[in-house]
DNA sequence: TCATATTTCTCCCTATGGGGAGATTCTATC
DNA sequence: GATAGAATCTCCCCATAGGGAGAAATATGA
């Protein structure tokens, strides 16, 4: 499955539901990408004031096993 | 032209790329995506130590015209 | 060479992402 | 209802991304 994601709400929901589909908790996830359940549910919460270090995003997709792609147009 | 990103380093290598292909300098990026030059050039620069917010990536993503997709497996 | 534009740097500042610790609320399951 | 796990929250703290202003260093061109 690929998606386009256009704003950090859409990429933290995709990333929440990863999360979920693999039936990982945030205390989980926390430890097996070395960040803090804190941290984790700051972003996964917090409607509207999501906001992430690109070095979280690193982490969390090596633990949750997605890739990142960036598509230039021509 | 779709790559799959897995660093910074890598991620800010294609954004440098693709802004000098558009002949676009610094200075007038960060205009055109409500930053400092003084931001995009420590990302840009400063090998290494390189790190970003996920707002400031949206922000060059929208002025430079690629798309990021995220990529789940199964 | 000289002039101009671009990039990188220094200092200082503010805003905020993420951590620790602990309390509270949600959600199950019995 | 009770007990347990998960998620969210509050405080407080630290590290740092990004801004402003200006200087220095690097292109680039006439």
């Amino acid at each position: 499955m690929k998606k386009s994601f256009n704003s950090i709400e859409e990429l933290v929901t995709l990333i929440t539901e990863r999360r979920k589909e693999l039936g990982i908790s945030q205390t989980e996830l926390a430890k097996l990408c070395d960040l803090s359940v804190n941290g984790i549910s700051k972003f996964e919460s917090n409607a509207g004031d999501r906001e992430l270090k690109l070095s979280t995003l690193f982490k969390i997709r090596q633990t949750l096993g997605f890739k990142l792609l960036i598509e230039l147009e021509e």
